[in-house]
DNA sequence: CGGGTATTTGACGACTGTCAACGCCAGTGG
DNA sequence: CCACTGGCGTTGACAGTCGTCAAATACCCG
């Protein structure tokens, strides 16, 4: 992990530079450059890498970047007053997270790092600028915006009409299609990645770790899927896409 | 009620005419008028009314048109597969319901008047066009999403780790909150207008009708609240806000 | 006044949570 | 090299919240 980090910092050694993380004090390696997001190529970026299980962003911080990830997987979360937490949405390669609009201060969410992560931050306050001077911009924001809260929808749909079956098999249905387009499935499409622990995969479908475990037995039993460690082998995505009711591509 | 619409009619007299609505086609009486959305003064828009217990647009219906929300109570909700339904948010005047991003072509969802409800609608693609010409307009929608985002991510956590008593509480006192800022609240502050059925207030809390009905008798016991017919008196507000952990405003 | 919808209540059952214990595995330090 | 330790996964017993089914009551509108 720490060579990976080096091998970023020479990559982009020109413009590169070793400040404090402002997102978490602690000992987080950070690298700045004159870098790019997407279509804005003058904006002045930076890349962060964060440790497995250290929070990107905490809610209610007060929200200074938002991030597109490069590399890893976050978990965003809310946090119960019972000290449980709510998995939101898993972040994969490519997604953009802890954008904050105009007028809003802080996180609304937390951000923790599944695995080690390498992300490009943005500064909100540059992102409120590219709204108004580069349309491209405004309009990819709101496409994801609107898929974001698509699947929202899809999470809340389950979170309260579906079974913890189907919690679960729409969870690893909508990740094994994510992954699929990130090139992160085997080649005989069986095994996808699974970095996750059970204990996560209950906060994303708001069960306890135990039910969790018990389900996942379930679905083992039933032949859908293989549970190893770090990976899933799918056996039986048709039966488990649809015991999760996942709709692919349209209502996710 | 059709005398409302009549006068809708006349006060826009000079650039208004009926067609049928495009997106329900039963005899909903519609009035087109040139007119305004905030800033954007130029656009064409349409007046529309819908009646009561019928839908302003069904999920995964074409999106053509996105609506402010003049008057009235929508119901916005995604269905499951076994015929329940799960509400996603009320929509309460002055909110903005059912945009989609460019490449998106149906609703996510479907949106029910609760109330009689009068909506202005904007073509998909005038707003698109919009975010490109018009960088208000475009930070008003990632404001919109984003709000909507946040109030989303409560009710997951609400769906996920909250008990149906706070789940109830909660979008209780959030509706409290949003009627007081439209000065919807009596003047002593305990009575709330609240059109829905306890079945739709079970919709939207991921509870059944049955159960709905048994927690509100405790709130009525514990002293929260008296029901009323359409509406609600609050008697203990910061109870309510407590049981239900609302954060006004900032995290809603 | 009558029919249909919404609310209310009871009895019962199932899904999911809680508590507790044990096993497995990896990383760590002696 | 091996024992230790801590996190994670697994399983059992039990409890409780919430759903289901059913029926009675209350209320609205024509």
């Amino acid at each position: 992990m720490q060579a990976q980090t080096q091998k970023l910092t020479e990559v982009r050694e020109p413009h590169t530079r070793c400040v404090e993380c402002p997102i978490r004090q602690k000992a987080l390696f950070q690298v700045v450059a004159e870098d790019y997001i997407h279509k804005a190529e003058t904006r002045r970026t930076a890349q962060y890498r964060v440790g497995a299980r250290h929070t990107l962003y905490q809610e209610g911080a007060p929200a200074l970047m938002a991030f597109t990830l490069y590399s890893g997987w976050l978990l965003l979360y809310r946090t119960h007053s019972d000290g449980s937490r709510q998995g939101l949405r898993v972040a994969l390669p490519g997604d953009f997270v802890g954008y904050v609009s105009t007028g809003d201060s802080s996180y609304s969410h937390g951000a923790l790092a599944i695995t080690d992560v390498t992300v490009c931050g943005f500064r909100q306050g540059d992102l409120h600028d590219m709204i108004d001077t580069e349309p491209d911009i405004a309009r990819q924001i709101t496409t994801i915006h609107s898929r974001y809260l698509a699947t929202c929808e899809s999470t809340m749909l389950g979170l309260g009409r579906k079974s913890a079956e189907q919690r679960i098999a729409h969870t690893l249905a909508d990740l094994y299609h994510r992954l699929q387009l990130l090139s992160e499935i085997s080649e005989d499409g069986r095994v996808m990645p699974f970095p996750m622990t059970q204990e996560m995969l209950g906060e994303l479908t708001g069960l306890t770790p135990v039910h969790t475990n018990r389900v996942l037995r379930r679905l083992r039993e039933d032949g859908l899927i293989i549970g190893q460690r770090q990976k899933i082998e799918v056996l039986d995505l048709p039966r488990l896409v649809e015991l999760g009711e996942y709709r692919v591509g349209r209502l996710p």
